[in-house]
DNA sequence: CCGACATATATGGAAATACGTATATTCGAA
DNA sequence: TTCGAATATACGTATTTCCATATATGTCGG
């Protein structure tokens, strides 16, 4: 059922920056929640929610909630082509997300993840 | 110089079925000429050449006239994330293109590259 | 130079997309 | 069950993108 992906529909969800700058922010952290993003990127949070909706519904994020906050993470479950494409992409362009990786590094209060606490 | 190439950039000049395809079919073929491509793709003359022209002054592909026939081929001094995104993409979804391929080997009066003739 | 062919571009309108603002939903704590 | 925080969605609008039609440019053969 991933293979929803023909090229046009793959390029489609990286073509905006902002889906860009999320996705492949993701994909270097792991997983981030939507107040994650929202600093890291210094967007609206309505902005950030949508984009992130569309980047849902067409497979390559999936999400799951713990507590209040809502993570996303790259779906695993993607072709392994799209996989490839995403990772050379991010390898290629770390300068390229080097701001947002720093607002969010700089980010206090982050809320913690399952997998790390405990 | 071929550093212009952010990921939305990028993702922008493939987020259309017909600059994909183009694009796509271009690279399996190694260079192929307005006409072919009109063939292959059974489409109008103008949105060809427009989305040639789009693919054109993105960077991603290049041009040459010989005689009559404009001939375009992937850029080859291309970043090489941007080749290898078309690589992969190319190789995962050769099933996709394969009704313009066929278009494009049942076409008669192809016209000759100067490289195959003389 | 002229006509035929290959390709490119201009133009106007239709459809898709992105955004800001406002509002709804969901959860946890009290 | 009410409040506040986190997130999602609705709605109206501005912008972008795509297309079809018409026209322009450039090349070749005569």
């Amino acid at each position: 059922m991933s293979d929803l992906f023909s090229p046009p529909t793959l390029f489609k969800c990286l073509a905006d920056a902002t889906r860009a700058r999320v996705t492949l922010l993701i994909l270097r952290e792991g997983e981030l929640c939507v107040c994650e993003l929202i600093h890291a990127l210094d967007d609206s949070q309505p902005k950030i929610s949508r984009h992130l909706a569309q980047l849902r519904s067409c497979g390559l994020l999936v999400d799951r909630r713990q507590g209040q906050w809502i993570y996303y993470r790259i779906n695993p479950a993607l072709p392994a082509w799209v996989t490839q494409v995403l990772d050379t992409t991010l390898q290629a362009n770390l300068p390229w997300l080097q701001d947002d990786a720093l607002r969010l590094n700089a980010m206090g209060d982050r809320p913690q993840r399952a997998s790390t606490c405990c």
